[in-house]
DNA sequence: AATAAAATAGCACGACCGTTCTTTTTTGAT
DNA sequence: ATCAAAAAAGAACGGTCGTGCTATTTTATT
């Protein structure tokens, strides 16, 4: 019992390998973040090995052998961009109470991500616009992780509506599709018109959303 | 009097030069037509003279030679898109009295150029997200038509506002905005997320819309 | 039919692309 | 320190890109 077992030995000095053997990982990170702020600027499909390798003073096959393909690379942009997403705008909206306060806060840290306060735009909407003629492993990583958030700004709603925030009889998949239209606008009339007002707009047009499906306030 | 001056035979030869060897000017607008569908499925970013070339069964210095440039080939494409969003958007509309029923119009027309119905889509929006971070000529011919359209929805509410068809202290720009927005999400739902119910969730968010306004009935 | 101009083709260029191979360097465990 | 494995570099590949140059063909006029 104490002794451990060869099979058991090799499994052990396995994980430790995964473990341990990890600057190849660090790396990995590290282009994986780099190539994200390209992706974010110059879209998808201009993410190019070349350009990324520059970037990390390293040659062209060094990066690509972290991936094996390109459509690897951009694959790993859209996990690393959900995930960042997940973090900056999903999880702390989730630390509110359930409801209005939530939803609110959900679309608020959206807003944030999409308007010209951050650098880099939201790879989810200009991603869409470059794969949705373009199958392929790409466009269904983008798509999924697209769906995922949706469902949790639609499940979002839903609850408001339980909570009684909002009226009734809302229909949460009309609200959630209005909603993410001014996200949509914000970002076509702030990132590409640079129209500043845009924010403003967009806070406007939630307020007006809510009014129409009954919101109570806040305050209540 | 009746004797044409040297001067004026040449400026007549010119011209005559000008409407006449007129077969440049087929093919060219035969590549451009060819270019906007490329354009409008690939994008204007993956739009390649070689591959046009093919398209046209022509050879690429061929196809070349009409635009001098690939920038200028992009130019031309987006005044080309511009002509046909005026011919299928704009112009039906306007034979409609001012107002609502117009305003209605620019709406549904545009969702129609927006909605899957249609195999191309909407170079406005595509373009907006490939050159909202990539300044030059191209990013300002498509952000010069997008302004020209924009203002010319911005107009049709003012005149539905002043028709008293909507209630006197609407804000046109806010409701430009929101009104923009639903096409986006159309586009973003129906073209990326292949949701087939979008075209009515924009048609419902437009009626709301239009109820927050303070819409009068149509039939009044 | 002759002619000058316009339109198109052909070819080559340098640059960058993704990818594959082989070789060198670096890493981490013994 | 040794040594095997991992990571990175290097070089080359076939391909496509936009563009410039020089023929060749087609066009429209005389």
């Amino acid at each position: 019992m104490s002794q451990p077992t060869p099979v058991q030995k090799d499994a052990d000095k396995l994980m430790s390998r995964q473990r341990l053997l990890h600057k190849g990982q660090q790396t990995k990170a590290a282009i994986v973040e780099a190539a994200l702020g390209l992706a974010t600027q110059i879209g998808l499909e201009g993410l190019s090995i070349g350009a990324l390798a520059e970037v990390m003073a390293m040659s062209k096959s060094g990066v690509f052998a972290h991936f094996g393909s390109r459509e690897e690379l951009q694959i790993s942009v859209i996990r690393e961009y959900h995930h960042r997403f997940e973090q900056e705008v999903f999880f702390p909206a989730m630390q509110l109470p359930r409801g209005l306060p939530r939803l609110q806060a959900l679309f608020i840290n959206w807003m944030a991500r999409t308007s010209t306060e951050i650098d880099s735009g939201c790879l989810y909407i200009s991603g869409a616009a470059e794969f949705d003629d373009r199958p392929g492993p790409v466009r269904d990583a983008l798509a999924s992780s697209v769906k995922t958030w949706l469902t949790a700004l639609h499940r979002s709603v839903l609850q408001a509506r339980d909570e009684k925030h909002l009226s009734a009889d809302t229909d949460a998949t009309q609200m959630s599709f209005e909603i993410h239209g001014l996200i949509l606008a914000l970002h076509y009339e702030a990132r590409f018109l640079k129209s500043s007002k845009s924010l403003n707009r967009a806070k406007q047009g939630f307020e007006h959303i809510l009014q129409r499906y009954g919101a109570n306030s806040l305050k209540d």
